[in-house]
RNA sequence: UGGGGUAUGGCCAAGCGGUUAAGGCACAGGGUUUUGAUCCCUGCAUCCCAGGUUCGAACCCUGGUACCCCAGCCA
């Protein structure tokens, strides 16, 4: 209907339509999406996927994966095959463009001896102490180190033999030659090309045993995929020189545009890898996809779509200002895609058996339900009202706290949902006093229409006893207590702000009938609930397992919560 | 007392010298409702500060302030 839906404009895409008016890379535009395969996807990611891929879609240009695989020490292809998994169930295809910045060693190294013939890089011995004492500081200049002035058939000769694996790890680093005493750190002869004489590359085995930085590898596989805008993160707008300086040397090169724009952050949780993969590592949480991980296969396992990703995307927008999104929005974008799209059913979590007394014992009313309220193309389903049923635990209160307490009490009148208004006549206990029963009638002329005499306004979900299946929901909540665990500095650790009622396991859980084939990863909203999913992991067809999603909105929550802060 | 950035409502974010300063989330009211859901109304900012230029400034200039990034042979 309204396809108005015109995408957000943001400062890169300005650029880039003056890129277009201007007639510059011929009106191309050609972005790539080039992740280090050394951990999973995160949400942070997906906000750079959906940038790269958006553009390139919206600008008839093209999108590449490319592999930023130039640190073997690191890298797995257990994670090139992730991020594939990821890039994809994302929703975006980079067609015959799957690239690795390991295709281009040779011709990186082919250019690294350029440089050296030009006298624009040389081989230097220092070690890594050396190094960082020969840099300079933020405020003090560098000092030129003694290899400095080395000649270009030494160069040549030490980087043929660097690259023939003659020395150790460490023994010798090419490097840039520009200015020690640069304001700027990165131009402070940054290196090139490092020894790594044992490792095996994940794509080229051990036919290397020196490897080039990503500074002077990510422009030249830029240029040589015919990239238009290099779209990275702020942390390499000091890079930028550095990446610039690297083409001005190769003229023969095209050169991209970098552009950079600020990371995801979001509240609750931690976006570097380094703190994830120390999460999976430490079993803090069950894996990569964990529902908890703000990961993609988390997220994915968790019930979240593309599509409410990629929303998610579109809403927090693109620019160069710190941000921290509220995990309001993610849940919002969730929300909207299930609500519109997730059949309905009912589900009781903390099951209290009710007797409905004037129910014929062995009787049963198969009544229809719909599957959406607001949709009727998505049908109905029977479920069956019996004798016996569940309602939840916290429908039923002994005496109202309020006026504005809806649900059930002792004495009261609530209506089933899809079914009839009953009135709680009494309750059993145990000897603890805890309630364990209800014993209830139900009115048979109110089967959808209200009664005439009176008022019920509450509405409550139940299951029948003997038509229900029991299964186990997993509850999920933030991973940490800490809007910004990664800003807190009271704590030494951030794993100790994270927060011990993340995941809560409720077992003998009551489903409706219909439930009770689900496949792996199908997705429904449990009415009065929230959205929920099948677990694709641990789910099996006799025993199932949902995750929840996301709760629905809840105003009685806020209200109670208000209540209690009144008091 | 180095360099590079960023500052628009609680959180994001449009805006590019003339607008009643978009929109989303959140929040607060109200309506519909067999989900306290959804949906629908309504309300909610003078733009970090101080000067200046201009008939007119969130947008230009000057000077401040705050915060972020950089001293890996990581990316």
């Amino acid at each position: 209907m309204s396809e108005d839906v015109s995408k957000p404009s943001n400062f890169i895409r300005t650029i880039i339509d003056q890129d277009i008016d201007s007639g510059k890379h011929d009106g191309r535009v050609h972005t790539r999406f080039p992740p280090e395969p050394n951990g999973y996807l995160h949400i942070g990611h997906a906000k750079s996927i959906c940038l790269n891929f958006g553009i390139a879609r919206d600008y008839s240009g093209q999108c590449n994966l490319r592999f930023d695989d130039t640190n073997p020490s690191k890298e797995d292809v257990e994670y090139v095959d992730s991020i594939q998994e990821d890039v994809r169930w994302l929703g975006f295809d980079w067609e015959d463009r799957l690239f690795y910045a390991s295709n281009y060693f040779d011709k990186l190294h082919g250019f690294a001896v350029e440089l050296i013939k030009q006298g624009k890089a040389y081989v230097c011995g220092l070690n890594a102490e050396q190094m960082r004492e020969y840099r300079g500081t933020l405020t003090e200049p560098g000092k030129n180190s003694p290899a400095r002035d080395h000649s270009v058939e030494d160069n040549l000769d030490l980087f043929a033999r660097m690259r023939k694996g003659e020395f150790e790890d460490g023994a010798y680093l090419l490097r840039a030659k520009i200015d020690m005493a640069h304001p700027n750190m990165n131009m402070r002869d940054p290196a090139l090309y490092r020894i790594r004489k044992g490792a095996v590359h994940h794509q080229t085995g051990v036919q290397w045993s020196i490897y080039p930085m990503y500074d002077f590898t990510h422009p030249i596989s830029d240029a040589m995929e015919g990239i238009t805008h290099s779209l990275c993160t702020l942390e390499f707008e000091d890079h930028r020189p550095l990446y610039d300086w690297v083409l001005d040397q190769l003229p023969e090169l095209s050169h991209p545009q970098q552009i950079e724009f600020s990371r995801l952050s979001l509240q609750y949780t931690v976006m570097s890898k380094r703190k994830l993969t120390e999460l999976v590592a430490g079993n803090f949480v069950s894996g990569w996809d964990d529902p908890r991980m703000p990961s993609i296969t988390g997220l994915r396992r968790r019930g979240y779509t593309p599509t409410s990703i990629r929303e998610f995307c579109d809403r927090i927008g693109i620019t160069k200002s710190g941000n921290t999104i509220e995990m309001g929005v993610l849940e919002n974008c969730i929300r909207e895609d299930l609500n519109a799209n997730a059949p309905r059913a009912m589900a009781v979590l903390n099951p209290l058996k009710v007797v409905i007394e004037n129910f014929p014992e062995g009787d049963a009313e198969t009544l229809p339900a719909a599957n959406h309220p607001q949709n009727e193309s998505m049908g109905t389903r029977d479920i069956v009202l019996t004798r016996e049923v569940y309602i939840d635990k916290n429908d039923f209160l002994e005496v109202a706290p309020n006026k504005k307490f809806k649900r059930l009490v002792s004495g009261g009148e609530v209506r089933l949902r899809n079914a009839y208004v009953i009135r709680c006549n009494e309750m059993i206990k145990d000897d603890a006093g805890e309630i364990i029963e209800l014993r209830c009638t139900y009115d048979p002329d109110t089967l959808g229409k209200n009664p005439e005499d009176r008022k019920v306004k509450g509405v409550i979900h139940w299951v029948s006893a003997n038509h229900s299946h029991e299964v186990e929901v997993r509850l999920y909540d933030r991973l940490f207590s800490d809007p910004m665990p990664e800003a807190n500095k009271e704590v030494e650790d951030f794993k100790d702000l994270l927060n011990p009622q993340s995941l809560e396991i409720l077992t003998g859980c009551r489903v409706e009938n219909s439930l009770a084939n689900a496949p792996a990863g199908a997705r429904f909203q449990f009415e009065r609930e929230g959205y929920f999913c099948v677990d694709p992991v641990d789910s099996t067809a006799e025993s199932l397992v949902f995750n929840r999603t996301v709760t629905l909105r809840d105003s009685w929550a806020k209200i109670e919560a208000q209540a209690k802060q009144g008091k």
